[in-house]
DNA sequence: TTAATTGCAAACGGTTTGCCACGTT
DNA sequence: AACGTGGCAAACCGTTTGCAATTAA
């Protein structure tokens, strides 16, 4: 949680952070954000970027991916959009199936909540992987 | 993880466990279920807990529900179905939307992965914490 | 019998936080 | 000057795991 509601500020490692996620599709965790900033900033700090992250989010420029007992993802893409997850090497990636713009209104009559977004996940396996598996068809 | 794939036992804890979990809709935590399993046996353990609830989620009997950084929560309702998730209070409760048959092939086709389940997670305010945000509108 | 399961408690791992110095506004 | 932010390191907390004893099959 961030400490309070106040103005943020704009600060090197705040630029880097939001920047490096930026520059990625591949919906990184923080330790890879962590990693990666360090490069080029080699005294920030996890707790820099993790607070970072909470703000970015809470300001609504970066969605978060929670996922489970997993790390949580990080996605600089903040428009309507889904994601499919290989079960087996763990990759995150965007698809473009077709948003029901209507969900969110079915879901408000069906249940009484009021619906303020959704989240769609597709599990499976990627190409790479599937590939992998039948040559090396060892494993099993 | 579970050691390795093996013939499951029934022990009287993962029974009592199963049925506890049956018992409600309300989608709970492990901590929840060890609380309560405790009332019944007083000398569970928490590893017990969580090592049958990966047990079951194998054995297909359950369905985990990865929640982010926060507690993942457990289903004993395998069938396919959505959620909706109270920004407020955290509750999950069922809804009943209609499933999207052709939504996997379609992700299929968007994606090239091979996939094989989606979840589909709505966000909102359940109608009890809409009333007291109406009542009690002290907070903010 | 014998391998899976249990209780216990310690270890894990991602995330959060307290402290105080620092830098943005 | 005021207060949000940074670095550091310890704390958190849900979950996992090693071990020796127990128990289902």
């Amino acid at each position: 949680m961030i400490p309070n509601k106040a103005t943020y500020r704009t600060t090197p490692q705040k630029k880097a952070l939001l920047s490096l996620l930026r520059s990625t599709k591949a919906h990184p965790t923080a330790a890879w954000l962590f990693d990666r900033l360090r490069l080029e900033m080699p005294d920030v700090s996890q707790g820099t970027v993790y607070r970072n992250l909470s703000v970015l989010a809470e300001e609504g420029v970066i969605r978060v991916l929670r996922n489970g007992s997993a790390q949580d993802r990080f996605d600089a893409d903040v428009s309507e959009h889904y994601h499919v997850i290989c079960e087996s090497c763990g990759k995150v990636e965007d698809i473009s199936v077709n948003v029901r713009t209507d969900a969110n209104s079915e879901a408000e009559r069906a249940s009484g909540y009021e619906i303020h977004s959704h989240r769609l996940d597709f599990y499976g396996v990627c190409p790479d992987c599937q590939r992998r598996a039948a040559v090396g068809d060892d494993a099993e």
